[in-house]
DNA sequence: ATTAGCATTCTTGACCCTGGAGTGCTAAAG
DNA sequence: CTTTAGCACTCCAGGGTCAAGAATGCTAAT
């Protein structure tokens, strides 16, 4: 054992070897292949010391006995360091993605196609989500009474989400156009967290006087009409039939796909591991701490930005023995032309 | 056999019980066992007899020689038929739409929460479709130019469906004001089916007139951003997970799923087969005509209108062997329900 | 018209067996 | 000290056989 340092040159190359191959196969591999397909000739002996210590230190695991060795989640994460991220998405690929993408100016429509196309080209479950955060610029604002006691509230970020609610509240069509006048005349342009904290301020403010607009738009502003927050969110999962092909059982297989039926605990799971500041593609090996059902699933996920205003993310989820590299570039690639073409389109 | 009649009375006895224990257990069923559960004490060599009549005429299938029998498609349609409709829900049933239904008030969210209720209580793949319809009455639309070259429209009808889209127009923002103003004030409450066929009337009429709002209107119109017709659907697919139980092997499984996530074909599924003037619940049986990899599986589903509007539809998609009369009764009870809530809030 | 009896057919699950792949250890070779 | 060859051992996967069970269709009796 090259004792001290975790991983000698060796065992880096066996390691990055064995992922590889198990990548490719999904067969737990042995000794025998892998001196085989090795460039310098070791011999199966040797390779057998050698994953002996990678399995010591944590890097592989056995099914049985005498099956090969199959990596760990400390093996995916070693190996997924080591990948340069140089590639570059195909050509074939990238036609996919403009094929698909053409002539979309709008956050949403982006996103629903782009759950798609990231399905198409990982052969896994694309996912994308589109929050209405609270960085986002406002464009303005509608409302319009729809019957008894029913205001329905639209409101448009600047990147093109679009927002609807209805709200119980009871004010004559022309009390909430001059609300509605008022906040777009105001705010146009400010995020939307300026936009609600300088409102409060000025609610609280004027709260002696007895205008009818500030009540009017008091009245708004309570009921949520002005908030495009985390909880306003837009999920797109596509591709859970590319799952059935993976080796789980029939159990397994449901359970994942009820987990991607519940929209919200996908959303926490990317909202907990795709961090805002981080530019570049993350990658979440073992899924399984937050969500039971996703053992042995990795996430591959980016934010998805305009500038510096986070509008929601992209993501795959697949088993661990994804291609890593292709999946990366898929989804890097996608986030820098979500940034392009929507910043190019305001 | 009783020549003639396709089915005299002991036969649709034998054929209803045969339905019904295949739907509840899953197996083919065999004289025997059908002799031990009818309440006349028959014989199972009757019974035999009886079934071997009901194999010529079509409605039972051997898997093969010495199994039991099995429904056909034709099986399934009379025993559909013969069903009185008069069950109602339980009370736990209903708790579960009352619980999720609580509050919702317009059509997409109701589509939305519908779709997962269905598939709750059905433990089936649910589905609904919202379609702007062109019967659908304007509530009001809104532009509101997005930056260069871009317009976001977006057009709210009376029941509270919203739909945005952007256009490539390159208008100030006063013009876009002036034309949604002369829309609002002279359209609301028309059909939108209406509204474009006078707009396109008048358009004509107009056209040697260089008036500026009319030619806004008409850029507006041109580009679509009236349009709320059958190309406007929202669709939600929710419990495809329900179907991993189902005895399907890996591949079926997989075409399933594709074909669910196929939203446009399942639209058309529904399309051609909800006919906007039948009131009631019905079963189509036989879904693989129009989609191969839905062998075996039937529809139930119902028309959601208002009034006499329709403004989409639900259903739920499940195995042949599915519990007809429960589902059935809760299609029905929901498309009552939705239009008894969408029709007190207008 | 029913039913009992019987030979026949076909699936399903249990069981056994063998081949192949892989391991770990020991001892020899570099 | 590192590498390798050899070998005994373990374990899974697949194939084949077998017996049990469930149904059937037919014939003959009621």
């Amino acid at each position: 054992m090259p004792s001290g340092s975790p991983i000698g040159d060796r065992e880096r190359e066996i390691l990055t070897a064995i992922v590889e191959t198990f990548i490719a196969t999904g067969d737990p591999v042995g000794s025998r292949t892998l001196a085989r397909s090795n460039r310098e000739g070791l011999s199966p002996a040797t390779i057998r010391n050698v994953m002996a210590d990678l399995a010591d230190a944590g890097y592989l695991e056995q099914p049985h006995t005498s099956a090969g060795r199959v990596p760990s989640s400390e093996a995916y994460r070693y190996y997924v360091e080591q990948l340069t991220g140089k590639a570059s998405l195909s050509q074939e690929d990238q036609g996919i993605i403009k094929d698909s993408l053409h002539g979309v100016s709008d956050v949403q429509e982006f996103m629903e196609r782009t759950s798609h196309v990231l399905s198409l080209i990982s052969h896994n479950v694309g996912i994308t989500v589109a929050v209405g955060g609270p960085k986002n610029a406002l464009e303005h604002v509608y409302f319009s009474r729809l019957g008894d006691q029913k205001v329905l509230a639209v409101l448009v970020t600047r990147s093109g989400l679009v927002r609807d609610r209805v709200l119980r509240l009871d004010l004559p069509q022309e009390d909430l156009d001059a609300a509605a006048r008022f906040i777009n005349e105001n705010f146009r342009g400010w995020t939307m967290e300026a936009m609600r904290a300088e409102l409060a301020r000025r609610l609280e403010q004027e709260r002696s006087e007895y205008d009818r607009l500030m009540k009017s738009v008091e009245q708004l502003y309570r009921q949520g009409a002005l908030t495009a927050d985390e909880t306003a969110q837009v999920v797109f999962v596509e591709g859970a039939s590319n799952l059935v092909t993976g080796e789980q059982d029939r159990q397994r297989l449901q359970e994942l796909l009820q987990t991607l039926e519940e929209k919200q605990k996908i959303v926490e799971l990317l909202g907990a591991y795709l961090d805002a500041k981080q530019e570049a593609v993350r990658v979440v090996i073992g899924l399984d701490e937050a969500l039971p059902s996703m053992r042995n699933f990795v996430l591959i996920g980016a934010p998805a930005r305009v500038g510096d205003d986070v509008m929601g993310s992209f993501a795959v989820i697949g088993p661990t023995r994804i291609d890593y590299q292709h999946t990366m570039t898929a989804v890097s690639y996608i986030a820098r032309l979500f940034d392009k073409i929507l910043n190019e389109s305001e």
